[in-house]
DNA sequence: TATTATTACTCAACTCACTTGAATTATCAA
DNA sequence: TTGATAATTCAAGTGAGTTGAGTAATAATA
């Protein structure tokens, strides 16, 4: 659930804040940027830039990187990103297991940990994000100081919905408010949310959707998620719950099935091991696409379909400059139905001139959600806040 | 299409802006308000609010309503919206016709009217615009100074889609940039749109959505249309195309149609009428519901499960505090869809703790979309700019 | 080679808009 | 009647961005 804050007025204090953001946004963007250039792309004097980079690096966040040369007048001093000037933990946790990771600045990881879970239920798993934090902290001597805050992946939905008494719910976390309860423990900024979204942040600061403002992204976790970003923010619904695509149904062989059956890493396990519950894991999957094994290209072919049909969805609800799928599903899988699948000519995406293509593979990675968690903080220091209406 | 703005940074004038549409829509919403609560709403200081509200008093859009004692203390000087503080101009431009409307502060059409078009190429258009705007002032005795802006309705999809070469098509209005061409012409800031997000907003400045921040709204046209509103802001998706919703396919009777082939306005006149080509109108179709004509009582079935169909997506892919029906369509209709639709139980907004029902009917008339054109404008000095990141 | 145009950058003064703290006023409650 | 409470104003203070003049470094031009 993205915590919604109450609509604020802005002041000096405040405008510092963004203004900060917009510049470092700016230069990670860019890679490397002098200061009359991001003046010019803010609206803001390259005194009021100067002020602000200063600032910056005095602590620690940018750095001097060369003078640019080519056009006429004085070099242009330049300065990027410090991946050493803080990090970003993310967290993601499941009903038997956290997943633990720390970003630099540049969204690389530089620790990644999983740990079994036996026990599910809040204080528990409070008791083992710490363990995580300190342990990840030691590993890479980073001081406390430099952690900008924890990004949390947990299974949705939020709240009892319609879609609750799944499998990946989590013991006696009804009643209790996650984004408090992480907060109060790690004494950080926190953001909740979950799986899709996170994956979805992760590809703007580090991926496939740099650069990009408007666009979905399709999830393969156990299920299937939806993220989508809208002008660089999230589109989170009103209860955190926005993007449960695998609820949605669609026609396959006559008959309305839900997307998650057909086109999910659990969907191809029950093609693939019938009700053998023994889980089947992303290698498995790799290795058996590798050897083009036929029920796994028979499932292939029947999820192509559904994602035609999902497409059609996303396209004509959202309009995205891009589908990108990812997540726990090999890459090669992503890229077979990316290649393989029939795009709907009924859309508004259907059009000549795009710079994108209509569907593409994003980082295909068990980890991706893992990561993803921290991207959310890395990109909240990358991008003013959003002004949240009446 | 809506304009994209590149990001901006912060100074001390454009906070003043953002604070006094914060403060405008603090009020707003409330109805009445004193300095004091509205410094608390918006975290400001009581003096900074009540230099704004000096402020807005001078220029007229604020006025003084009365005292409000109730608790200890001093009682709070309260102030209201004056509706005739500014007025908002819409206009709807079809291939036959535009419809413009002038709204005051409060959303209330204070002139409406429709002029029909011969030539719908860009030029004349403007013309006719033009001659709407001098007309509407005049008839009600505005200056100029006091329209805040011009909202525009256009028949979406913007730009060339797989959706072109509809009925529905502008000519020659591929090449032109519709924002530049009404701004330039008429020296106001402008904003363009397609209907269904014009209707949405309307519902938030004096429908059933105000007060909501996230929600979906399905507008009956000549086809269906569908605004999305976010945290208090449209999503438009990239190319301004997001809501095409009537290009959905549903499963209906064993058979994939498009969701607008059974739930829209044509779909019940071609039902009704066979192919024969005399437009059913508005009153028509009231009429013929009053009679429970059963033509249209089996329309309306089919009608409902397709809604259904519709809810299912909407509510998994937004997760929205409710979904708005309105447009073209008579209450009647609309109020019979909203009772009769079975909605859909495997879906996120099926939750037992809702405010709002799930479905919900809004404004139905005609006009909706012109008016909801006026509305982008109202709800722009209501809200403070969502800020667009890189 | 010298000069000029161009661009980045800094310094210092200025301005805008919000904050702070003290003083004032009106109301309710004891 | 007195005291607590809350809204409001006044005046001074502060943070942050802007402005304009001046300097420095480079490319283009004479």
């Amino acid at each position: 659930m993205m915590t919604i804050s109450s609509p604020k007025g802005s002041n000096a204090e405040r405008s510092r804040i963004t203004n900060r953001r917009a510049v470092m946004g700016s230069i990670h963007s860019a890679g490397i940027m002098g200061r009359a250039e991001i003046a010019r792309n803010l609206s803001l004097s390259t005194q009021a830039v100067s002020n602000i980079i200063a600032e910056l690096l005095e602590d620690g966040l940018l750095f001097e990187n060369g003078t640019r040369a080519g056009g006429r007048g004085l070099p242009a001093v330049q300065y990027a990103v410090n991946p050493d000037g803080g990090y970003a933990f993310g967290i993601e946790v499941r009903p038997s297991a956290i997943f633990g990771s720390l970003l630099d600045m540049h969204g690389k990881p530089v620790f990644t940990e999983r740990l079994a879970l036996k026990d599910a239920r809040p204080n528990a798993v409070i008791e083992h994000v710490i363990a995580l934090r300190d342990k990840g902290l030691k590993a890479v001597s980073i001081s406390d100081e430099k952690l900008l805050g924890a990004g949390i992946v947990m299974p949705g939905p939020f709240g009892r919905t319609g879609l609750a008494g799944q499998e990946s719910d989590l013991p006696e976390w009804d009643s209790v408010d996650p984004h408090k309860l992480f907060e109060d423990a790690l004494e950080i900024p926190v953001m909740v949310s979950n799986d899709a979204n996170a994956a979805a942040m992760a590809e703007r600061i580090t991926g496939v959707a740099q650069g990009l403002s408007s666009y979905a992204y399709l999830y393969f976790g156990t299920g299937l998620g939806l993220g989508i970003v809208s002008q660089g923010h999230l589109v989170p619904g009103a209860f955190g719950n926005a993007g449960e695509i695998g609820h949605v149904a669609v026609p396959i062989d006559g008959q309305m099935r839900s997307l998650e059956s057909v086109l999910s890493r659990l969907s191809a396990q029950r093609k693939l091991q019938g009700d053998d519950e023994q889980a089947l894991d992303f290698q498995s999957i790799a290795d058996l696409f590798a050897a083009q094994d036929s029920e796994l290209m028979e499932w292939l072919d029947t999820a192509s379909i559904a994602l035609g049909h999902a497409t059609q969805i996303i396209e004509n609800l959202f309009d995205p400059q891009t589908i990108i799928l990812g997540g726990a599903m090999p890459s090669g899988v992503l890229d077979y139905l990316v290649e393989n699948t029939t795009l709907p000519e009924l859309t508004v995406s259907n059009r000549s001139a795009r710079s994108e293509p209509r569907l593409k593979t994003g980082t295909s990675d068990r980890l991706t959600a893992t990561l993803g968690a921290a991207a959310l903080i890395l990109n909240q220091t990358y991008t003013p806040q959003f002004v949240v209406a009446h």
